[in-house]
DNA sequence: CAGTAAGTACGAAAATAATCGTAGATAAAT
DNA sequence: ATTTATCTACGATTATTTTCGTACTTACTG
C-alpha cells in the first residue's frame, strides 16, 4: 500500500464530499466557489478545473464515480476518520516532531478553549484512564 | 503582512536552526540527509539544492545571513511558536474545519496517550480553567 | 427540428517547488 | 606555488499541481 496524500485541492473536495455525500462537479464547483469568498475582481474555480481534479482523483482511486445518469455522481472512496489521522501524523511529523502532545499543548494553550470544551476534554481524558484501568467489559 | 507559508523543504530548514541555532549550509544539508535515512540506492538531497532554497529563504526574509565569513551562516528570521501556531492554523481549517477541539479529541483518541502525558495535559487544563476564573473583569 | 444550455474528455499552458550542473572565487594542503 | 577541497552564484531542468480552452456529446426549450 502506497502512501497518498492529497493536494490542498483535492482536500477541499474530499471536505465537500464527506460533508455532503455523493454529489456532482457542478455542486463541488459551486461550494469551492461560496466557501472561498472571493475578492471583487477575482474569478473563482473554472467548472473545468475541478472537472479535471475530479477526474484525476478517480483515476487515483480516490474517488469513485457513477456514470449512469449524465452527471456523474462522485463518492469519496477514503474513509474520513482515517485520512484525517494519515493527514494529522505527517503534519504532527512535520511540524511538532512527531509529538501529539506538544500539538495538543500548543493547541489548547493558544486557542483558549470555553469551559464547555475543556470539559469534553476532561470526559474524554477520564475515558482514556477508565479504559486502561478496568478495560474488562467496555463494549459500549 | 502578507501571508507566508513555508513548503515543505523550507519547514524541515527552518526546524533544523530552530533546534541548532545559526547554521552554514553545509550544516543543515549534512542533518538533511542524517534525518531522512535514505534508502539504499538513493541520494540525499545535493548541497547546491540546500544552497539554493536557503538562498530563496533569505531573499524572501524568512531567514537572515551574516557573509562575514565565508561559511554564510543563516539564521532564522521567523519566531518558532507563532510560525507553528499560524501552520496549526492553517491545518485546522483546512482539515478540521478550523475546530481545535476536534482535533485534540481525535489525536488524543487516536494516540493513547501515557498517564504522564494524561497528567500534563490535566494540568494544563486546570491552569486555564483558574486562570478565568480568577481574572474576572477579563472580557474576551 | 433548430438552437441553446449543460455535461464530459482531454491536451496543453501556467504556476509553484525542488533539483542540479557548472562556473568562478577563496581557502587549505602539500 | 600548485593542486585540491570547499563555497557561493545562478541559470536551467524536472516534477508536481492547478488552471483552462476547445471539442464533442447529450439534454432541454420552443
Amino acid at each position: 500500500m502506497k502512501k497518498y496524500n492529497p493536494t490542498e485541492t483535492e482536500l477541499e473536495i474530499l471536505q465537500i464530499l464527506w460533508k455532503s455525500g455523493p454529489s456532482t462537479v457542478r455542486f463541488i464547483n459551486d461550494k469551492q466557489n461560496e466557501n472561498n469568498d472571493l475578492p471583487i475582481g477575482k474569478a473563482g474555480v473554472g467548472y473545468t478545473t475541478t472537472l479535471k481534479i475530479m477526474q484525476i482523483m478517480a483515476e487515483k482511486g480516490v474517488l469513485t464515480v457513477n456514470k449512469d445518469s449524465r452527471q456523474h455522481i462522485y463518492t469519496p472512496a477514503l474513509d474520513e476518520e482515517e485520512t484525517k489521522n494519515k493527514l494529522l501524523d505527517g503534519f504532527l511529523k512535520k511540524t511538532f516532531s512527531g509529538s501529539a502532545m506538544k500539538m495538543v499543548m500548543q493547541a489548547l494553550g493558544n486557542h483558549k478553549p470555553s469551559q464547555q470544551e475543556l470539559n469534553e476534554i476532561k470526559n474524554l481524558i477520564n475515558e482514556i484512564e477508565n479504559q486502561s484501568v478496568n478495560k474488562q467489559d467496555k463494549s459500549k
